[in-house]
DNA sequence: ATTAAAATTTAGACAAAACTAAAAATAGAT
DNA sequence: ATCTATTTTTAGTTTTGTCTAAATTTTAAT
């Protein structure tokens, strides 16, 4: 597999591409600023290799073996973000451009190792699961904090959105992964929030809200 | 630079082209397992770039910017081979084929993190010593154990040749970086050395002694 | 100084991964 | 059901990195 290749089926993975669910060459070319007719010539070529399944004018999906693929490249993005975070102090803004880089060595020793070392984490520094070795991981049980009634209480776990602005915003303002979260009251005219965020007062606007992510106490 | 025009660098780096030397394109290639004129290509285009001095049938030589290049990609190989056998337990015949793979990822605040990580390492696993991030850095004082004569004592600090064969034989040997070793007797006939390693006597090859680099002790 | 051998470069070809512009198919509106 | 706008594919081009085969230059031997 070429990093071309990598980069695409991961693509169509994290745009749903699996089961009965096509995605369009249009959509493709967007996530990846590229142009459609290079993504059809990609097409033809992982439809070749067996990784995705591609009727003309109808779209892509992933195989069975395109998913499996798709797995583990992000697991070893992932892992790799966890490390940068983990071992090397990055800020959780700074480790995706660098992941894309890593994610396509190939050695599987070093990606097993590596985990190793990290200690198994089940998330990378944005809330993500990191797939196991087989492919396995289960999406934790989370919603978004926009979803939340006025009285919730929970656990801040994740980003929807992982750009950099959102995640320096989300450090400005000491919203971290692993703070509690209470809601206190939410606004009609604009649907701003009011929270207690790990026992601080605050406002957040909706469009924070609902993108960040939050474990609901049972 | 692409990943191509980094090897290349490197390979003239590592054959000596710098200063007043000049490496063959020829020589070059077969270093590289790739054609003479793959290489005058690339000659050209390094040239434009200033990296390389090329003068058409009289081969290449680093430029001030071409070796300064050239020992961040050594000093990023070499970093990342001393992270793979000290923090993921590689051994020092698997380190280089993965190394040649992270030593083209392009992150400076990575490689200088790695670097702190690791504690500023000055060898890598095969005691090859690591240039700094301005790329200065000192050879160690080590000659080949042939050389050295009946009686002499020192510690292994290196090789010359890192393949995995040779690797792999001085494990099985028990002959590891950092053994103390004495010359207890040279053998005219074949040259084969009778030596103390760690305390334990053995015999070993002309081969092998002019692949060993030892310190003396003073 | 000639000349043969070896080294090196040039010319032309190919594959991968991208693009643009034109053609074809699909989908949506009437 | 037809037509038009949008989507998607095709065809042809570009760049990078590689190759082979032919031409050229250098080197070394006579
Ligand atoms: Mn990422
Ligand atoms: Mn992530
Ligand atoms: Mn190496
Ligand atoms: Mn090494």
């Amino acid at each position: 597999m070429t990093r071309s290749e990598e980069n695409d089926i991961k693509t169509i993975y994290h745009l749903g591409g699996r089961g009965s669910k096509s995605i369009s060459t249009n959509s493709i070319a967007e996530q990846m600023e590229t142009k459609p007719s290079s993504v059809t010539d990609m097409a033809k070529k992982l439809s070749d290799k067996g990784l995705v399944h591609y009727v003309k004018y109808q779209g892509v999906s992933l195989s069975e073996f395109g998913v499996k693929t798709a797995l583990s490249i992000i697991r070893k993005h992932r892992l790799w973000e966890v490390f940068l975070v983990e071992k090397l102090d990055f800020t959780w803004d700074e480790v995706h451009e660098v992941a894309e880089q890593l994610e396509h060595i190939k050695s599987e020793k070093l990606i097993d190792r590596l985990d190793a070392l990290l200690d198994f984490p089940k998330y990378d520094p944005h809330g993500d699961p990191i797939p196991a070795k087989n492919g396995e991981f289960q999406e934790r049980d989370k919603q978004l904090l926009s979803e939340l009634s006025v009285g919730a209480q929970g656990v801040c776990v994740g980003v929807k959105d992982s750009s950099v602005p959102f995640l320096k915003f989300l450090d400005k303002n000491k919203i971290a992964l692993g703070n509690t979260i209470k809601v206190l009251d939410k606004e009609d005219f604009d649907n701003s929030l009011r929270i207690l965020m790990e026992g601080n007062e605050m406002r957040i606007s909706h469009q924070i809200a609902s993108n960040l992510f939050v474990k609901k106490n049972s």
